[in-house]
RNA sequence: GCGCUCGUAGCUCAACGGAUAGAGCAUCUGACUACGGAUCAGAAGGUUGGGGGUUCGAAUCCCUCCGAGCGCGCCA
């Protein structure tokens, strides 16, 4: 029995009795009711603390509510036990048997085990990482990459219509200081204070110069377009290739450019100026985004004519509301965090519900530590450590875990060294290592030609009484509501959570309960149960691996 | 000054408003003569930054103080 069906039927206990008059709810039935796996054992496999919920509605005392239930969710067939502990907390077992079949369910699935449909039809926009075409990807991208990636793969699960989307700033006076940048260094010239520096750059210009000798002869300010339009060119094929290679993947690379050369922004001005919240002050024009809760109005055309980027921004999602999408979701570095209420402000303006429309996560920094001391990401002085270096040293999986370990909204250090370190202190191969030993059970299977289950029909679910079956099935149970409450919560750090909780779950299982029949042993009925709990333990480490982006091996 | 985010074990971090606040690392003690020891069992470690409040019940919600990071341009 899962916690879904639990739940179900204690929302139907409920409503008998109130249908009885056993119980009266001024508030009604609950609709759902949530089941929890306590912590202790002694609570049981699962609990509920509905009866303290109901208190009021029912107007009696939560054990007494509590122990209305429990009397009749015994007669459940599937309900072993249900008792009533604490100050009304419903303590529940469930038969063995009916827990047993959850892994042939689980097997019957297999790679769509996990997922759900709580998302479907809708079509959501996440954008993230969208830097600057300017210079290698750094640590925050790469946590950016991760997480967005990661939460792009569990909005899918969860049947939402889902693009990713990188945002190219390849517009604006960035671009220029960095076509200065290069021109400088390739004419051996120091690089401008406010310019862009490291080992990179001269890099860069040393390509750009090779591949265009034809360039010295030309005047400096095409030599200038010359260097920036290349080292444009060569600084995003550098970004996708190491995403790429990161296996975060983008539906849609979008240029900043693009707007401004299809009038998109043009139009989504218009947009705005028909919703009456443009105006016109100073030589400039403005939108109201006071009148939405911003602290102050924005620029969107300069008096001198420029647009801002705020105008682009604006115009970007005025074109993701049209190109269909319900929800756009903004990852954000913590140092742009002042641009959430404008945003949001701004989504208002063109006529919409920021609730509904907009929704902006906001990532916190990352410090790297390395031999024990913090390293200094300095742009300027260029000691960046980027994402093809980090990955370089501590692998693409062990990197993308780390980083997905975490929720977005808390600072979090890296250290490089216990990331690259292969031992039980990092928690990625403790994973993984699970799934390696799960395949190693049933390539055993294989030799000795047992045949494992591929459905519920396949094996006796009741022989997995053991503790420690018991505990695994119950972890297994509850991939589908972590898949469904990562997505809904943004907050896929709870997947890594599960797994190495599952891990742990399953290592202990395996100390206690022999798997394979030992030497001239017949295979049983437990053996073959067994074998059907590995395989489908293996489904759910391997699935939920597969959200995080990271490989699940089958030997290490 | 105003605003946003965050303060949990020595360190890095968890914890739908729930029962005794949990993991890993580091420290200490144990377990392989059969499925992978990259494992397992156990010990120790806490006034959840401080103080109020809300309620059956608070690390979680509200107020306040302290501390940290970041943001407050007709820059991007």
């Amino acid at each position: 029995m899962t916690p879904e069906q639990l739940s179900q039927h204690l929302v139907d206990t409920l409503s008998m009795l109130v249908d009885e008059g056993a119980l009266r709810l001024a508030d009604g039935v609950p609709g759902e009711v949530r089941v929890e796996r306590p912590k202790v054992k002694e609570h049981g496999d699962y609990a509920t603390n509905i009866a303290m919920q109901l208190t009021k509605s029912a107007a009696r005392p939560p054990r007494e509510i509590a122990q209305l239930v429990a009397d009749r969710l015994v007669q459940v067939p599937d309900v072993a036990a249900a008792d009533v502990a604490g100050p009304g907390f419903l303590n529940i077992r469930v038969d063995a048997a009916a827990q047993g079949v959850l892994a042939g369910e689980v097997l019957a699935a297999g790679a769509a085990y996990g997922s759900n449909d709580s998302l479907t039809g809708q079509r959501i926009n996440v954008e993230f990482i969208s830097a600057n075409p300017t210079g290698p990807l750094h640590i925050g991208h790469t946590r950016w990459a991760a997480l967005g990636d990661a939460l792009g793969r569990l909005l899918t699960a969860c049947g939402a219509d889902v693009v990713r989307e990188f945002y190219i700033n390849d517009r604006g006076a960035q671009m220029d200081r960095f076509g200065l940048s290069l021109l400088a260094a390739a004419e051996g010239r120091p690089v401008p204070a406010d310019g862009y520096h490291g080992e990179y750059v001269t890099e860069l210009a040393r390509r750009i110069a090779t591949k265009h000798p034809e360039l010295a002869d030309l005047p400096a300010d095409e030599r200038l377009v010359t260097y920036r339009e290349e080292g444009y060119r060569l600084q995003l094929d550098e970004q996708q290739e190491e995403l790429e290679q990161f296996r975060t993947h983008f539906d849609v690379w979008y240029s900043e450019r693009t707007l401004h050369a299809d009038d998109r922004v043009k139009h989504g001005i218009e947009k705005l100026r028909r919703q009456g919240h443009l105006y016109e002050a100073d030589g400039a024009l403005w939108m109201r985004t006071t009148d939405f809760g911003d602290d102050k109005d924005r620029v969107l055309v300069r008096s001198n004519g420029e647009y801002t980027y705020f105008a682009s921004d604006t115009a970007y999602y005025v074109d993701k509301r049209e190109r269909g999408f319900d929800r756009c979701i903004y990852m954000l570095g913590a140092d742009h965090h002042g641009y959430v209420r404008r945003l949001r402000a701004m989504a208002a303006c063109a006529g919409d519900d920021p609730d509904e429309h907009v929704e902006v996560m906001i990532g916190q920094l990352v410090k790297v530590l390395r031999g024990g001391e913090e390293l200094r990401l300095s742009k300027r002085a260029g000691t960046i450590l980027g994402l093809r270096e980090l990955v370089d040293v501590t692998g693409v999986d062990a990197l993308r875990y780390t980083l997905c370990r975490y929720p977005a909204d808390s600072t979090m250090t890296v250290d490089v060294d216990a990331v690259t370190r292969q031992s039980s202190d990092n928690p990625v191969y403790y994973v993984q290592y699970a799934h390696a030993r799960l395949s190693a059970i049933l390539r055993g299977a294989a030799d000795l030609g047992i045949a494992v289950a591929t459905g519920p029909g396949d094996y006796d679910p009741a022989v997995l009484d053991h503790p420690r079956e018991g505990d695994l099935l119950r972890a297994l149970a509850e991939l589908p509501r972590v898949v469904q409450q990562a997505a809904t919560q943004r907050e896929p750090h709870r997947v890594a959570r599960y797994l190495e909780a599952t891990a742990a779950t399953f290592h202990k299982f395996y100390d206690e309960c022999r798997v394979l029949p030992m030497g001239d042993e017949q295979p049983t009925e437990l053996h073959r149960a067994r074998l059907a709990l590995v395989a489908a333990t293996r489904v759910v480490v391997a699935n939920g691996l597969g959200l995080l982006g990271v490989t699940a091996p089958e030997r290490m």
